[in-house]
DNA sequence: ACATAAATACCGACCGGTTGGTATTTATAC
DNA sequence: GTATAAATACCAACCGGTCGGTATTTATGT
């Protein structure tokens, strides 16, 4: 055990090795299943420490979320998609890069806040509000291309950029749960393909393609 | 009070109300923050009862599972949508059936298989496979009329039956995930909105529409 | 028809371990 | 020296599960 204390920096500060600590065991357990020993055991530091951070576990997954919310928006505002110079390729790259990301183990590339929202929509007002905000923010970063794409094709749909952004995250939570069930990432990789089939589809259509 | 004894039938045996009882409370709290008391509570019954019909909180995981697929399938085999001659308004009339039942509480329409395998597909396996075999024997009640539809168009897209049959599924539990973050089922009927424009263009498509 | 045996259904007190959370102390940084 | 960060010790409530027992239904032997 040698000496636990001095501040040992290792990987980060106490708090972000929480966090990290978070995302990776409530993405495979869910959130009620975690206990908070469960979350100060991974992350190398006491309870006293966790106290500190966080005001309570509901709390923890407060933040939790916001940091996914924090991660993920850095790595979508830096992916190489955005490098297109059509507003429907930047839409069209965005389901590549999300299919790119869908591989090997289930646990590492499912949503956190799609998975804490089943669990806390009713019991944690505060952990819906803030996964909530981390979907629909993500879904709005779509929106100007959705956008622009709609109106250099002279598109008028009886559906609006905002709806068509939130479907696309519909469609990957529930592809995640579909990958979940089967155990197996294939389903999730198609029901994607199917995303980015309809997209298409939406697009090329000359007409407006009454429907309902 | 009175007399507790004598075999009061009341509303259903003691197996079946705890089931029912299941099927309300983890769908609005999830299955581990469901405690065997509260499931013992909510169904009038005591904690012996509930262990003399089933082994373990795991086990009645299983069979809510089970329940929930029986329930469903006499719901949806007996729905009018049915009825239609061409095998695509089947499709879009089952999508439609859908749609209606989106609709007040979110605790009332949501998928009881889809919460519990996000909190179980890693913890509880034998949970994970009683709720996969749910949601893939439901969409495979899809397949004969999706096969119908392809081959009265000559549609030999390079998707699967299978695969559009489990992307219906796919949405669905995306929408769920999505109106309970929003809180408001609106966004849930948007949603399925584009899946049954996705299902009509696919359809109407004259030439195979390759996009990949 | 009836006594008896054996399942089945159910009850509720109880158990050891775990839970989220607190109080107090100790080390570090500026 | 004082605010911040973290460690230790501890607690009452609650957790899933057990157990000895009782009531009721069903099967069986005569």
């Amino acid at each position: 055990m040698s000496r636990p204390t001095k501040h040992d920096p290792e990987r980060g500060d106490a708090r972000t090795r929480l966090l990290e600590a978070a995302r990776d065991i409530v993405r495979t357990q869910g959130f009620a299943a975690t206990s908070v020993d469960q979350l100060c055991r991974a992350a190398g530091v006491t309870k006293g420490a966790f106290f500190h951070h966080f005001a309570s576990k509901e709390a923890l997954g407060v933040a939790a979320a916001e940091y996914w919310a924090e991660t993920a928006g850095t790595l979508f505002s830096t992916a190489p998609y955005h490098d297109h110079a059509d507003p429907l390729d930047r839409v069209l790259g965005y389901v590549d890069f999300r299919r790119e990301i869908i591989a090997g183990d289930i646990g590492e590339f499912t949503c956190l806040v799609g998975t804490m929202t089943q669990e806390a929509y009713a019991s944690h007002p505060a952990i819906r509000e803030a996964c909530a905000a981390a979907i629909f923010d993500h879904a709005a970063t779509l929106e100007p291309d959705i956008a622009a794409a709609m109106k250099a094709r002279g598109i008028v749909g009886e559906w609006t950029p905002t709806s068509l952004a939130a479907h696309t995250q519909a469609v990957l939570q529930g592809a995640f749960i579909l990958a979940k069930a089967a155990d197996d990432p294939a389903v999730a990789i198609d029901s994607v393909d199917h995303l980015k089939r309809y997209l298409t589809l939406l697009f090329q259509t000359p007409s407006k393609g009454r429907t309902t």
